[in-house]
DNA sequence: GTTGTGACATCGC
DNA sequence: CGCGATGCCACAA
């Protein structure tokens, strides 16, 4: 379902992408921690955002592009959601270091932290 | 106008 | 760690 809202819910869709890419091979990130990174659209009310930004999010990885890392986004509960494909998904993150436990992630260790234009390069040489 | 649902979050047991 | 209950916003029937 699309929950279109936003408004302009392409270039929503786009900057999550955007996002999305930005996240370092062996990271992940969650809905809320994506909504939280996005500027409120018009202002609305952070808290409101906050409630909901998390199914924008979602709503825009159901049309994510092949390009986009999508497995690499999960719940707040470090978990994959159950959509068709999710294990393979599981697959692929473990393949790129990160250690699954009973389906989740360590989010404390593979938590992707904000990304930061500046500290961009201390990432890519950290890895 | 009311009801149900959605790739979620957070708190409590 | 796992499961359940509640809140949030917008949209379709």
């Amino acid at each position: 379902m699309q929950f279109t809202s936003p408004p302009n819910p392409q270039e929503f869709n786009q900057r999550v992408w955007a996002l999305v890419r930005q996240v370092p091979r062996g990271k992940v990130a969650t809905y809320g921690q994506i909504a939280l990174m996005l500027p409120p659209p018009n202002g609305a009310d952070f808290e409101s955002y906050k409630a909901f930004g998390a199914r924008w999010v979602g709503g825009a990885m159901a049309a994510c592009p092949d390009d986009v890392p999508w497995q690499r986004v999960i719940n707040s509960q470090g978990k994959i959601s159950e959509r068709p494909g999710a294990q393979k998904q599981r697959q692929l993150l473990e393949e790129e270091g990160i250690i699954f436990m009973k389906d989740k992630v360590d989010l404390k260790k593979y938590g992707w932290r904000g990304l930061d234009e500046a500290d961009k390069p201390k990432q890519e040489k950290l890895f």
